[in-house]
DNA sequence: TATTGTTATACTCTATAACTATA
DNA sequence: TATAGTTATAGAGTATAACAATA
């Protein structure tokens, strides 16, 4: 809404403008995704499962942030869909592995492409040094949410 | 991670960090979040009024990327908090204009620095140069979330 | 005892559909 | 007819509290 000068905002400032920009690309990014796709976290979790391999729902919970019951019931969808299985964990009987299926490494990656092709239009858009500042903030926001 | 050179990513795969990058911060604000603070959206809607003045609720629904019935939710929670007054639009019999009260503008300016506070102490351990590419990604991102 | 996970319950935010009131 | 807003209803995602099973 352009109310963010040019010249650099304090440091102050600056957090709310970053919480203002995460919130309202979250619910943008919400807002132009298919209708029949899942949703940021269950997303999340697939890619983090099709990625990294079978984890615990302990380790998933933690790193998403949720609670354990949380990420139980997000298991219990991707599980109703088909998208990831539940085993017990052959070391520990407390410890329930969740993985990936064929299926849902499939959605995942076919989602992600229909999810990040409004984002790659605009990010088409942008100059070269202005992608050079989003990729370089990409990362430095990711490591800040996930220390 | 750390797939980002400096001579750029594909825009392929920026598209997907970026996402990665703003969910995950989307949640990890939220997890920082002081207990009895406003979501992100009835937040937002309530910096707004305090920015700019009354809206009405359609206005508020358009920028926030929600439909009509959920701003109406959002407004009545704030509404019935003190945080906001609604009144009917004077020129326009159909239209209600959402207007902060001092106690919403009291509670937009503590809150913020509650909810500032955990990112403006992670903004403070980063070199200038990582601020300044957070803050101009700031700008481009709200610029391309409001677009 | 400590850890892992689930069930039960409730709250917030969101959507669609159907409705009222005003222009 | 078209626009602004509400009510009704439903679904996703989240939380806390209480519980069971395993270490």
């Amino acid at each position: 809404m352009s109310d963010s000068p040019d010249t650099g905002p304090s440091a102050d400032s600056l957090a709310s403008e970053v919480q203002a920009a995460v919130a309202r690309m979250y619910r943008r990014a919400r807002s132009e995704m298919p209708d029949n796709e899942l949703g940021e976290t269950p997303l999340s979790v697939l890619s983090h499962l099709v990625k990294h391999g079978p984890q615990s729902l302990r380790s998933l919970s933690e790193r998403e942030r949720v609670t354990p019951p949380a990420m139980s019931q997000v298991v219990n969808a991707l599980q109703a869909s088909g998208l990831v299985t539940r085993s017990p964990d052959p070391g520990d009987g407390r410890r329930v592995l969740v993985a990936a299926t064929g299926a849902g490494a499939s959605l995942w990656i076919d989602g992600r492409r229909a999810r990040d092709a409004w984002m790659n239009a605009r990010l088409a858009e942008l100059s070269a040094d202005q992608r050079r500042a989003v990729s370089e903030a990409a990362r430095i926001l990711r490591a800040m949410a996930d220390s």
